[in-house]
RNA sequence: GGGGAAUUAGCUCAGUUGGUUAGAGCAUCAGCAUGACACGCUGGGGGUCACUGGUUCGAAUCCAGUAUUUCCCACCA
């Protein structure tokens, strides 16, 4: 047999695995109509994306679920894709341009565009090809990328259909405008943060009564030249006489009105609210009821025009807010500064804070909104955990309508055409179509490209080649849609989420106004939605590249290995919860594999190798003489049954971590540190029924471990074979199936239960003996056994015991002895050794009578309460009896010992 | 302002529909080269389950309130 190293080393299997499974081509997207289809798709990283702990953790999600469909005889798919990644790429492509003293708008769109394409082609791939290092087990060869041609006329189809249909429309209204990046932006891409500002208090004369004067507060003094009136409450009655009135406006003087709106709230600042319909929201609002003109001071990059007077023109908009507070200083209208919290809208990208701004731009008024909130209220689609369905459902019932153009060159150019020569805001002029107008010299297409996620929403039927029926056949879409399950995070549930799912119910299936359930059933992208949590450092703080709080991926998987990182990640991955990231788990990881390493190497000592390649379950269990099987090996596959049922039931809930607990936990402790230990000498005899078993144990539990740790299970299962074959598609059998395969064993359910209690009884006698002074071997042990069972019981097992407990003399005897002992389940257990009469040993003793004489008082208050007789359940009754009758046992004992003790 | 989540050992977390004396891993302390594993083995110590009430024979678990932390949503300038 192959001698194997004594530590395991991730390297060299890795990579012999890496390569072997694409050479093999094991992932590559196959169909069998047999089968229950399985698919996951990848939710696509960024191409200007760099490889961080999220990404670990969300892709070792998805490779465990695609990996476990393929134990369960499902035809399984995983389809990854990368993103464009629209202002994202277009800012660090802008940035490297500036770098090369090169102006990006001077070059303009086409030049600019070539070197947008040829930073993606040098950068996109990278975190793909990372993550292959990583074990990641989807289709590489199917990769879709959202500028992909085919992808790209999904997406323009979807616009399209959706201009058609009427939901699509091109307004002028109130935008986020990110004064860096140049370009509208939806509100979702605006992040609130609170900021400490200033309030500042400005005069503002009546123009009828010279010398009187109404005083207003605001943030942003630099608007002032833009404000077209002063609203008050209609209800406030300190203005109530100013209203109709009209004051002069402090900063590029003008008389403008004093009116009356509901909007403005009495008890803020004065109650006075100066109105800037250009560059506030509100404002506009109550402009538009008023009637009153817009005056907009602003530049698209944040600098103030010309209208703002030429004083302020050309300055920023921050320089000019200095600038008008010294102005309104010099000329005595401004009245107070306070220290002020608000929050305010930074663009997500640009990280500047957001400018209102009035202009022309798409929007979309979603299509079935009711059908998406039904999709996942009625459980169409299920979120793990679910308590995220009230966050979706809270944004579905307040939903905006989404400004999805874009004023950048990078990602796909809106397919609208306008008459050239002619006025664009008359939709006659206009030509909406994915291939353009055919007299295209006569018409000029609209500069904007939509907004990212106005492609990746398509994402769930785009990869299959959507709207192209001939390319959706070749690509299966039939077979695999709907979707299995998504991974993301929550932080995208509008981004994306909603959006995939609210597109998906608009474009499957025919054109139709609203959906029944089972139309909703067969239109929506994925069955399930699971959210990761967010992976923190120590201290709490979101990990990210900025902070330089994130481990490189790659370093920690030299350190680890893939297989350690990915199990010690999903040890501290509990469902539904953001993670503190602590590297002692991946060491934990690390020493798993070790231990699995060591597990194998043991149960192949001294035996000839068979790999497990090559035998099946039934094999195995068909090598077993069942008259050669002991308790132990009778206990240990009932518990791998037991096991494998609550491991099934928490995959079935998704909780993943709880499952890789129970899974490393029957490992270590029922098999390794039990099994392993009690059957080493029968083994060690070259007995084949004991072989078989730890076949069967270690076939399964490499079967179960291989989605988690695929690297060293692939090599394990293949362990001497000289052609080898990855082990992802073998059937995994399940606790039925094992419970099955077993019934010829005639396995004897009560084993476990006396394993348990001579587990217990081993515990104690351990830690009798750890605490006697004693060296061992001057010491024996004396068991006094509870019942003729347990005498039997123990009888057959001495030989373990000794091995155990690591200690040669046992005997039983019948009396009760003055040695120091222990009460088990099976029996009292004396250590041959004389008392020793310590003042600690007696107050030991005392602590232990105190605490069972509390015990006892307990169980005694609650069995004389008539109302816990009448009321609590049998089981518990008698419990309690039991309770106090060996605790009193044990007392009286303790007593008796710590009355010889004098 | 509205909503979600969290609060259990020094740390990270389990604790199923209330039920016998609240668990695990890490860390810590003591011991161990025992036939796979020191990335290991054996044993010990360590908790008023955030707080206050309530329901119940019985509460970490259910209810109400309080506190702290955290996330999301929201047009008071």
């Amino acid at each position: 047999m192959e001698v194997l190293d004594k530590v395991f080393v991730p390297e060299q299997v890795e990579e012999k695995w890496t390569s072997k499974w694409l050479n093999d081509c094991c992932f590559d997207k196959t169909v069998d109509d047999t089968k229950e289809s399985f698919c996951i798709l990848m939710p696509p990283p960024n191409v200007t994306g760099v490889l961080h702990m999220g990404h670990l953790l969300n892709q070792t999600l998805q490779d465990v679920f695609v990996r476990q469909a393929r134990h369960c005889n499902k035809c399984a798919t995983w389809i990854p894709g990368t993103d464009h990644a629209g202002i994202s790429l277009q800012i660090k492509v802008e940035k490297e341009l500036i770098e090369k003293a090169i102006s990006p708008r001077e070059i303009g769109r086409d030049k600019f565009l070539e070197h947008a394409k040829a930073w993606r082609d040098k950068h996109g791939g990278i975190i793909l090809s990372q993550l292959k290092s990583f074990g990641v087990s989807c289709d590489f060869k199917n990769q879709v990328y959202t500028l992909d041609a085919s992808y790209s006329r999904g997406v323009l189809t979807a616009f399209v259909e959706l201009y058609e249909r009427g939901y699509i429309y091109r307004g002028k209204r109130m935008v986020n405008w990110c004064p860096k990046t140049l370009t509208a932006l939806s509100d979702e891409e605006v992040i609130m943060k609170p900021q400490k500002s200033k309030l500042y208090y400005v005069r503002y004369e009546i123009m009828e009564r010279p010398g009187a004067f109404i005083e207003i507060s605001t943030t942003r003094p630099e608007t002032i030249m833009g404000d077209v009136a002063v609203a008050v409450n209609p209800g406030d009655e300190r203005y109530k006489n100013l209203v109709g009135l009209h004051c002069k406006r402090p900063l590029n003087e003008a008389e403008i009105p004093i009116i009356a709106d509901d909007a403005v709230v009495r008890d803020f600042g004065t109650g006075a609210l100066k109105i800037t319909p250009a560059h506030d929201s509100v404002d506009l609002a109550i402009g538009q009821r008023h009637n009153l003109p817009i005056i907009d001071i602003l530049n698209a990059d944040g600098t103030l025009n010309a209208l703002a007077g030429r004083e302020f023109a050309g300055l920023d908009r921050f320089t000019a807010r200095e600038k008008t507070v010294e102005k309104l200083q010099a000329i005595g209208t401004l009245t107070k500064i306070e220290e002020y919290e608000n929050n305010i809208g930074f663009s997500e990208r640009g990280d500047v804070p957001i400018e209102p701004r009035l202009s022309e731009q798409w929007f979309l008024k979603y299509p079935k909104i009711d059908e998406a909130k039904r999709a996942v209220s009625e459980g169409f689609i299920k979120f793990y955990p679910k308590h995220w369905e009230k966050t979706y459902l809270h944004w579905l019932d307040n939903i905006q309508d989404w400004c999805i153009s874009r004023q950048l060159w990078w990602g796909h150019r809106i397919p609208v055409w306008y008459k050239k020569n002619s006025a664009r805001s008359d939709s006659n002029n206009w030509h909406v179509s994915v291939d353009g107008p055919s007299d295209v010299e006569n018409w000029e297409q609209d500069e904007d490209v939509l907004d990212t996620w106005a492609s990746s929403w398509i994402w769930p039927f785009g990869v299959f080649g959507w709207p192209d029926r001939e390319k959706m056949g070749k690509e299966h879409f039939q077979y695999f849609y709907p979707t299995s399950i998504l991974v993301t995070g929550p932080d995208i549930i509008f981004f994306w989420v909603a959006r995939m799912i609210i597109a998906g119910l608009e474009f499957i299936g025919p054109k139709k106004k609203s959906l029944n359930s089972e139309e909703i059933k067969e239109r929506i992208p994925f069955k399930s939605v699971y959210f990761t949590g967010i992976i923190r450092d120590k201290i709490g703080r979101k990990m990210s590249k900025s902070l330089g709080n994130s481990p490189e991926p790659l370093d920690l998987i030299a350190k680890y290995g893939a297989d350690g990182l990915r199990f010690g990640i999903l040890l501290s991955a509990v469902s539904g919860q953001d993670l503190i990231f602590n590297e002692d788990n991946l060491k934990l990881g690390r020493n798993f594999c070790n231990k699995l390493w060591n597990a194998f190497r043991f149960s192949r000592i001294n035996r000839t190798y068979r790999p497990y390649t090559k035998i099946s379950l039934a094999n195995i269990v068909a090598g077993i003489s069942v008259k050669d099987l002991d308790i132990d090996d009778h206990a240990i596959l009932l518990n791998l049954i037991k096991f494998c049922s609550t491991f099934e039931e928490q995959v079935e809930r998704f909780e993943i971590n709880a499952a890789v607990n129970s899974i490393s936990s029957f490992f270590w402790n029922e098999y390794c540190s039990w099994y392993v230990e009690a059957s080493k000498a029968r083994l060690k005899g070259g007995n084949k029924t004991v072989s078989a078993v730890h076949d069967i144990v270690m076939r399964q539990l490499l079967l179960l471990l291989n989605p988690f740790i695929p690297f060293i299970t692939d090599e394990l299962w293949n362990m001497g074979e000289s052609d080898q074959h990855s082990m992802q598609n073998v059937y995994c059998e399940t606790s039925k199936d094992l419970r099955l395969a077993f019934s010829i064993l005639g396995l004897d359910e009560t084993s476990t239960d006396v394993v348990a209690k001579l587990k217990e009884f081993l515990n104690l006698s351990r830690r009798l003996i750890s605490q006697s002074q004693e060296l061992k071997e001057r010491t024996s042990l004396l068991i006094c056994p509870k019942n003729e069972t347990a005498r039997r019981v123990l009888d057959g097992y001495i030989p373990k015991l000794q091995k155990l407990v690591g200690m040669e003399k046992i005997d039983f005897t019948s009396e009760i002895l003055q040695f120091s002992s222990v009460q088990t389940p099976l029996g009292t257990v004396y250590l041959h050794v004389e008392r020793i009469n310590s003042v600690e040993e007696k107050k030991k003793l005392t602590w232990e009578i105190e605490k069972l004489s509390k015990l006892i008082r307990l169980n005694e208050i609650q069995l004389s309460n008539k109302e816990f007789f009448s009321r609590a359940p049998a089981h518990i009754i008698e419990g309690t009896k039991r309770m106090l009758r060996e605790n009193t046992i044990k007392r009286d004992e303790l007593r008796k010992i710590l009355s010889t003790m004098g």
